[in-house]
RNA sequence: GACCCGUUCGUCUAGAGGCCUAGGACACUGGCCUUUCACGCCGGCAACACGGGUUCGAAUCCCGUACGGGUCGCCA
């Protein structure tokens, strides 16, 4: 039998973090085994749903390369099937007509939490002749006595009570399915063997199998992962870090990063914090997976980035430095050589313009206000003794070091006396890569032209 | 309130009765490297929720307590 996982997002709303990595194990475990993840929009609430969440969904699935395979099934189109199934059921006698008004049911309700037990439908059991001619809702008759057990792939084996089981409703009162039927006969349909959500579906797998049962279907192997939650424990809201899977991207997070934290967050695999997607895929397995709910850490999450920055190609760095714009040949030859040493100083793909900016030009950089102490009547008189014996001649950082070194002899001179001034008159800027490596890239021209520029004032 | 689930360093976790004086990662922190920042390297801090059992032996098994979470909709 060949596995099948789906991801079965409502679209109320964007793809949140909870949902991506609902999403990613779903995806992870089907490739593991060779089989399909399918993608299917629960908008069985008309209401809720809104065809920009499902543009949102989508490109946040897509943006963390988990796209389902083949195209989303819509439950909502799907509706003629659900009704033909609660009909079905009706028939059979494992559901019946429910003429319970909403305020009949508030006052149960009420009344069953005073006293501890679950609504019953006095139509349960009623004559059919007997109805009245108003709306009716279709429940499945639960079974009064005994109890079930689910055997989760992660929560092991679970029991509940028939007892505490209500009749749940299958077709509302204007005949539309509801999302607990929908889900049961779209899984057997797309056949589904393996349903991995989360932990708050629990206590609906309890009734859902119901109806599987009074099908006659074979039931999937269900798998509850733990919840997010924020950094401070409580449920992952608006307020901390249930921010949109796409706001992280907007943020500069690169998505192997997320799905990389996202995969620790909850499973594991030994003592491996760093796994590519292709590891991911031979390692995963649902034993790996925790029984607890784990907190949202953007710490880790931004140290796994700048993992990942780190090791993307020169190439990638330096269009992300220039982020689209035009710039001359040379400019983009420098920028290779330089790029590495920006990447190991980024956290957010955001740093890297931010900090590479001196490079992407031949003009005067502006000094920036913390670095103006550098550049004082000493240090300028300095650089321009420098840029005076400095030759024409372009070198490679090895030969810029060298001549470094040896005019640093001559004048009597220690690095620190011309580093950090240096680093200011030719980049602006207080803090840089090595600034061996950047004058080399940059050019004996450019390191005059920018000293002068930079040196005029002061002198 | 009822039902279900969970509980190892601040955080993510390793751990499936002796390998645990509990390991790794992030964070924090001392140092080295060094022209700055960063990387890297070496070191530090820091946890088995509590109480009972079972056992020669328990973080690992059982029971209870506490705390946390989830669910109780004609929402999904």
């Amino acid at each position: 039998m060949s596995v099948i996982t789906r991801f079965a997002p409502s679209p109320t709303g964007f793809l949140h973090i909870g949902g991506a990595r609902t999403a990613l194990f779903n995806y992870l475990f089907a490739r593991r085994h060779g089989g399909k993840y399918l993608l299917r929009i629960e908008d069985t609430d008309h209401e809720r749903s809104t065809k920009e969440a499902i543009d949102a969904i989508h490109e946040g699935l897509e943006w963390l390369g988990l796209a389902g395979d083949g195209e989303a099934v819509s439950q909502s189109a799907r509706a003629d099937r659900h009704i033909e199934v609660a009909e079905q059921l009706l028939q059979s006698g494992h559901a019946y007509r429910c003429y319970l008004t909403p305020e009949e049911l508030t006052a149960m309700r009420a009344e069953a939490r005073q006293t501890g037990q679950k609504i019953t439908s006095p139509w349960r059991d009623a004559d059919p002749s007997n109805a009245p001619d108003l709306p009716f809702t279709v429940r499945l008759k639960m079974p009064l006595e005994g109890s079930t057990t689910i055997n989760d792939a992660v929560q092991g084996d679970v029991t509940v009570q028939h007892s505490t089981l209500d009749d749940l409703v299958m077709l509302r009162g204007d005949g539309t399915p509801t999302y607990m039927l929908a889900v049961v006969v779209d899984d057997h349909d797309m056949g589904v063997t393996h349903v991995i959500r989360g932990d708050d579906h629990l206590n609906n797998a309890f009734r859902q199998m119901k109806i599987i049962e009074a099908m006659g279907w074979p039931v999937p192997v269900y798998a509850h992962i733990p919840l997010i939650h924020g950094a401070d424990g409580a449920k992952l809201s608006k307020r901390h870090g249930a921010l949109s899977a796409t706001a992280y991207r907007e943020m500069g997070y690169l998505p192997e990063a997320m799905c990389n934290y996202l995969l620790r967050l909850g499973w594991s695999h030994g003592d491996d914090e760093i796994i590519t997607r292709d590891q991911a895929i031979e390692w995963f397995d649902l034993d790996g997976i925790g029984k607890s709910p784990a907190r949202f850490d953007t710490d880790k999450l931004t140290a796994i980035n700048s993992h990942y920055i780190r090791s993307l190609s020169p190439e990638a760095l330096t269009d992300l430095i220039l982020n689209g714009a035009e710039v001359a040949p040379h400019i983009t030859e420098r920028l290779h050589a330089l790029a590495p040493a920006f990447a190991e100083r980024a956290q957010h793909l955001g740093d890297l313009p931010a900090m590479a900016g001196f490079a992407t030009h031949d003009d005067i950089p502006t000094v920036e206000a913390d670095a103006q102490g550098l550049l004082d009547d000493a240090a300028c008189a300095r650089l321009t003794q420098f840029a005076a014996d400095l030759p024409d001649d372009n070198m490679t950082p090895e030969a810029f070091k060298a001549f470094l070194g040896e005019w640093l002899n001559t004048q009597g001179l220690k690095m620190r006396d011309i580093g950090p001034c240096l680093r200011a008159a030719v980049t602006g800027m207080k803090q840089t890569p090595d600034i061996i490596l950047i004058c080399a890239s940059l050019g004996a021209e450019n390191i005059k032209r920018r000293i002068a520029g930079n040196c005029k004032n002061e002198q």
